[in-house]
DNA sequence: GACTGTGAATAGTTTCACAGCC
DNA sequence: GGCTGTGAAACTATTCACAGTC
């Protein structure tokens, strides 16, 4: 392979925050705004000046000095950098409570997902409609996965299901997962798995929460 | 109170894998092991053996050298240092879909979390039931929160109410948040916010993608 | 004068590698 | 011999501070 001249490596850590600034962009946009500086973009998206500007500079020299980022050109370089400017089409699996409340989710389609399939185990659900989708059977996963060319797929089945339904889900050829079940899931390298998990964040959350209590047991009694 | 001999300074970043060490164990132990190395929780974690052992070590000593971690009172540590030895009283604000899920979402009681309140602003949905509770209106959050001593709240608004709800919330004492609505919330620095934003997990994913997607073309065209 | 882009400094995290204990 | 606990090394990320540009 020929190494390319961009050095293409973005940190993991400006990964996750280009989404951030895309949506504190459209803000701006919205309130008429052509131009913003990495101050006024820190102070919108609770981010140190410094670092707005260093995750923007990986992106390329797009803004202007003494001026600032035209928001356009900024917002089409983060999308296209996320590769935002085509849909990606987007599997549900687990057509329960949460599968459910996904499926009607409205935000999908206003940023280049769009909801193509939906699936469950249980006959009974099967047929079940969503948001103009029928709900169908996972054994049928691998025709839809190819016939709708479906690159994502989010996981709401419960816990004991995932590690099943995702090797079916990779099987078909996926290679990105959103997992909602409070499950661990094991997959290639090659497959991006992100996890979404209720309980674990609750529980970072008791942690701070215990800390400060902690903290102010010992401040009172010093 | 005496300050304490130990540091307690446990790094972020270990924090957020306590509780994965915590469901690992649990499976551990339902498979009736009393010990586990190292090794064994890495394979079942996905994280490297040396990460385990200095994350574990920050909770104290309690390996033996040539066995591994006893299993009950490994888990026992955690939760301590998590802060789930007692119970946390959450309330749910926005009784749509996405509330209505959490709502009936059957995880929390296991682990330290009761939903203690369910809230929405819209009174045609005051009054419904979930899991044994009616919703209430946000003009109550301040009596409920003080009366049910609730300390973590989950917002699952649209995102124009969030930070709103989040002021009401923090006003009435809750100290720590759990923002499912795509919209960043502002809060001082004593409060915890966290958030779960599906737009955002999926732009990350469509990245990876999109970068794969780079690389396979630039090997094929080697 | 305002604001970007970025080296250099600092802080935080992961991984290695091995001494020490059971 | 097996496995923990941890310094040290390597890597990643954040923040500072300022030269360079408009």
């Amino acid at each position: 392979m020929v190494r390319v001249a961009k050095p293409r490596t973005i940190p993991e850590a400006t990964v996750s925050r280009l989404p951030l600034y895309l949506r504190i962009l459209v803000e701006v946009t919205e309130q008429g705004n052509k131009t913003v500086s990495s101050d006024v973009l820190a102070e919108l998206s609770g981010v140190n000046a410094a670092k707005v500007r260093k995750d923007l500079s990986y992106l390329g020299s797009y803004g202007t000095r003494g001026v600032g980022y035209e928001v356009e050109l900024l917002m089409f370089q983060i999308s296209r950098e996320l590769g935002l400017t085509q849909d990606w089409a987007v599997a549900i699996v687990g057509f329960g409570n949460l599968g459910h409340a996904l499926a009607n989710y409205k935000g999908f389609g206003e940023r280049g997902f769009r909801v193509a399939a939906l699936f469950d185990v249980d006959e009974s659900k099967v047929g079940e409609q969503a948001g103009g989708l029928k709900v169908q059977h996972i054994d049928d996963i691998p025709a839809v996965v190819k016939e709708k060319n479906i690159s994502i797929a989010i996981i709401a089945t419960p816990a004991l299901a995932a590690q099943e339904v995702a090797e079916r889900l990779i099987d078909a050829g996926v290679k990105s997962i959103l997992n909602f079940a409070p499950q661990l899931i094991n997959a290639p390298p090659e497959v991006s798995v992100r996890k979404v998990d209720l309980s674990t964040e609750l529980q970072i959350l008791s942690f701070y929460l215990e800390r400060t209590k902690a903290l102010e047991a010992a401040r009172a009694s010093k």
